[in-house]
DNA sequence: TGTACATCAGTGAACGCGCGTTCACTGATGTAC
DNA sequence: TGTACATCAGTGAACGCGCGTTCACTGATGTAC
């Protein structure tokens, strides 16, 4: 490869349009998160995927970086946006462990994504001069978006007389380290004779179910 | 920085003593996880940090990567005699505590280590051609030693009527699930407001303990 | 005991590569008159 | 209705950098005779 050329088929965006290539950056990041590991994901690389040269992100976005944080922001949107359509059932049971099934599916259909995600410190940038307050918080925010459906699962299987937590705070977040290190340790570890049903005791566990799965 | 120099007031190492820079190496390596993300690790970084020159690591690795493999493995090993040397206590299940806590204490000691030990699928490399059976073997191993800390940790618990677990093996699995996603997920995330009691929470629940914290 | 030689541990210069980033530019499109 | 001009979206060439990797080498140390 001799330089970044752009994809001389793609035509210009018209005046008012130039954000939509702004979208267009983060879904080549986002496609090659998901074909491909983190470090594949390089500047160059993202423009080579949508077809532009490699300063026209700069129209866009401040570095990488940026590009990155844009990525796992909508990410985090994708994330809760499933966990919400997957709620349903008649049961509050049936609700929380329907998206419980969600959450590791997202993690499973996506694992380079999903590291990403959950990959950096949230609160201060590894690289980069100083996270804003402002930043803190909208990151901070996203993740708890997502953790507020596993609350209300759990909160209302007590309701329902189906959970003897006490806390459905602290126990959501007990569940969310489960479901997270259950997706993660997976995808480190396929070769792990994982146990059958593993998935639907950690559930019960961690939610204090008193229901069985079957029933 | 003109180029790679080596440190002149490092003794080079006398004939049959050559295999002792393949541990300076692993050292190097590992003293730069513990101090700086896993990016900072290159072949170049190491070297700096040995005091070598870049091209001396190829007397004794084939390449970073088999750098890296021997810094994970070596830190395995380490992770297992860890938590052997902290089981100890009178109780069952003061034992299986102490061991969680000293699981938990090591990832949060060495974050990016332990991101690594983790972050890698053991499986098939990610990188590199094909990874043999024994180097499979090998790796699972390595996982599985230390898991099996957990498991019997479980089964004495079980002996001693203070646990009400069934299948030692499946909540052993669940246990480690529980303390690994707690590990990553406190680091990603520090600014969530982590409720008080969630370790020893997520540990009664997972190892179906029956006896209290606190008695 | 001396000496030639093989071996061993590590050096230093050099290479090509992909990277992030800069800069001046091009050419299409909307707008003012 | 036409035309000059400003703006906008994106290009292409170029840069310096750290990287992995190669190669021929150096100089100390052990060994054979």
């Amino acid at each position: 490869m001799t330089d970044v050329k752009a994809d001389p088929s793609r035509p210009r965006n018209a005046r008012g349009e130039g954000a939509r290539l702004s979208e267009e950056i983060v879904a080549a990041a986002t496609s090659l998160l998901q074909s491909g590991s983190a470090s594949a994901v390089t500047l160059r690389a993202v423009a080579r995927e949508a077809g532009i040269t490699a300063p026209s992100i700069y129209r866009h976005y401040a570095d990488l970086d940026a590009v990155l944080r844009a990525v796992v922001d909508r990410a985090f949107d994708e994330l809760e946006a499933t966990l919400r359509a997957a709620y349903v059932g008649d049961r509050a049971t049936d609700r929380l462990r329907a998206v419980c099934t969600a959450y590791l599916s997202f993690a499973r259909e996506q694992p380079n994504l999903y590291r990403v995600m959950f990959g950096v410190v949230w609160n201060a940038g590894d690289s980069g001069p100083e996270p804003t307050s402002e930043e803190l918080d909208a990151r901070a925010k996203l993740g708890l978006r997502a953790f507020e459906v596993l609350v209300t699962g759990i909160a209302e299987c007590i309701e329902e007389g189906r959970s003897t937590s006490a806390d459905p705070g602290t126990d959501a977040a007990a569940l969310w380290v489960g479901l997270h290190g259950l997706s993660t340790l997976r995808q480190t570890a396929p070769s792990f004779p994982w146990p059958g049903g593993l998935e639907d005791s950690l559930v019960d566990s961690l939610a204090r179910l008193t229901e069985p799965t079957e029933s």
